[in-house]
DNA sequence: TCTTCGTATTGGAGCGCTCCAACACGAAGG
DNA sequence: CCTTCGTGTTGGAGCGCTCCAATACGAAGA
């Protein structure tokens, strides 16, 4: 592994300038071929590769955008990834992403690097923690937030409103004739405060204020695990349990079913999120469906029409979510 | 966002050098505290950041690796990135993920990115398609490998014995009395290769050679699901599937079931990575477990161990994989 | 043949930082 | 009192590239 060669040795060994290799590597127009088949035969033969570091820094631009992911094992991020790529390779922009980890400072701390290694523009995939941070990173660099509205004027959002959301598994489990629905919350996650308000929201407005019942959770299967024992653990089971999302509805599952509650006969379950594994088994999961991949197109625009001329107010789109059902509810 | 500061601005402000602004930002010792302090508060008032991609240049050094993940959407690529990134972390390091969005191309490309944005180091978890590209690579860059090996000097990998894997699936299947036992195989994936061989070698040794079965599937829920669909077009149905991972195993399931096919009553289904969310439901997937945090870890350290002096030769390790019985797998 | 013009090519300055040799200066040692 | 030393600080060169103004040169027009 010698020295890397660098457009200087290029030149030399093409017996040109470094500024026609430059030129050459970026696909100029005004090039005789014989030069730059000549160029292009010296890098292959040293074995040549640009330095987009330096590229970087000469240009002030570097065609790459970063996203931080509050959690690479929510497959809801995932897909919304899938959108935000598909908008940004049609536009030539490369994606680079980083682990949030379900902490609020590291995905603080990864946006930051991504700023400081100047990146054209951000992507807040399910950003947690207290705003303040996230926008005063976006008043350095063009940013996009998906599954949370920062109000301002400085970045542009992306989400569904789970306010929709809940009230539409309430109604549902409210139509089935359940009673005691218990919520098990997101804890910090991004849309884990408006579901558990929607929930809320919606448990008054069908006349059940007095059963309001959060348990405090994660976005995760461990939590949903957890969340299960803690209501087994009381007097009587909930009629049905709206869980903050699918990984917490799998925990609670798979741990009902350890203890031998059945799902859906002794207890109804819904999730959020349609993740893309939870129609299995002999009975698929009740849902909220996002339409995550367009959610994340839809930002990956909003961030592209920033960075090409930043607008002088913050959009803040959302959309409406719809209700799946599956055999995971049944009436009371 | 006026143009962003420099350290120039920030020296001119505290009345000092730009490298005494350098040392300070750097956590250097020989700085007096008086001009520390100015230092400090000159670029707190501008709102200075530090330009990584200027830095890096110049040292030479980003101190960040790169990882190029196959799928965002296996679970068992998440887990290993966890993994990846603690130790990664103990040492200083940060970490950025690209998509190879399952495709070699892709994953050639991104690759081929990180480098030319310099980083310190590779990871390439389960990457796809011909070796030589990625050899090459490593050739210019520190490289490790998860899942998959490729021999040589110039790089590591970690990954699972994937025959062993493999025949603790067939002999499981085989001690519960199944002879037509079919693989739906990850066709470019990583390993899928390995575990299909795996598949047939078992056949054979159990004297099942007749009955080998393997049909074309993709590491996806889709592929599952399409492959349920051609199986079920058969004459008669095998008595055992072995998936070639858990998500191809999600989308038979959820497939078979959506026809009427029952599982493990008609038909025993293994998957293969123990994927968080398989235990779900009334009945959970057979499967084989990967110790995937560990893998990622350990393929970090060979990473660093390379970047810090750059060893004579590759060092391939396999670990064993161990079967975990649940319940879509019953006698015949 | 001389000018004019467009195309092809080049050198140099600059991107924001680090790093090194050099230097200033007060304290300690002879 | 002068040398030596260590602590703080500085200017300049350099990292590998881009971009611009300047230049070389052959072809076309007068």
């Amino acid at each position: 592994m010698q020295a890397k060669p660098t457009m200087e040795d290029v030149a030399r060994r093409a017996g040109v300038s470094r500024s026609l290799v430059s030129l050459v590597f970026q696909g100029a127009a005004n090039v005789s071929d014989a030069r730059r088949a000549a160029v292009l035969a010296a890098a292959e033969e040293l074995g040549y590769r640009p330095n987009r570091l330096a590229r970087n820094l000469a240009q002030g631009k570097s065609m790459t955008i970063g996203a931080v992911v509050d959690d690479l094992h929510n497959p809801f991020f995932g897909t919304v990834i899938d959108g935000v790529e598909q908008v940004l390779a049609e536009h030539g922009y490369q994606l680079i992403i980083a682990n949030g980890a379900r902490d609020a400072e590291l995905t603080v701390a990864a946006a930051a690097t991504f700023n400081e290694l100047q990146v054209d523009g951000i992507v807040l995939v399910g950003a947690r923690g207290p705003m303040e941070p996230l926008y005063d990173l976006a008043s350095s660099v063009p940013t996009a937030m998906v599954a949370r509205k920062i109000n301002g004027d400085l970045l542009d959002s992306v989400r569904v409103d789970e306010h929709v959301g809940s009230r539409l598994i309430i109604d549902h489990l409210h139509q089935l004739g359940h009673r005691s629905i218990a919520h098990i919350d997101g804890g910090g996650g991004a849309s884990a405060g408006e579901r558990r308000e929607g929930y809320e929201i919606a448990m008054r407005s069908v006349g059940l204020e007095a059963l309001i019942d959060v348990v405090p959770g994660e976005f995760t299967h461990e939590a949903g695990a957890k969340a299960a024992l803690r209501l087994a653990e009381r007097a009587s089971m909930p009629d049905a349990v709206f869980a903050g999302n699918d990984l917490i509805a799998t925990g609670v599952w798979l741990q009902l079913e350890r203890m031998n509650v059945r799902v859906p006969n002794d207890v109804s379950l819904v999730g959020y999120d349609d993740a893309p594994f939870i129609g299995i088994g002999q009975v698929g999961l009740t849902t909220i469906r996002q339409p995550s991949s367009e959610i994340g197109s839809r930002a990956a625009e909003l961030l592209l029409d920033r960075i090409d001329e930043p607008p002088d107010s913050g959009r803040h789109e959302a959309i409406a979510p719809t209700l799946i059902k599956r055999a995971s509810t049944q009436a009371a």
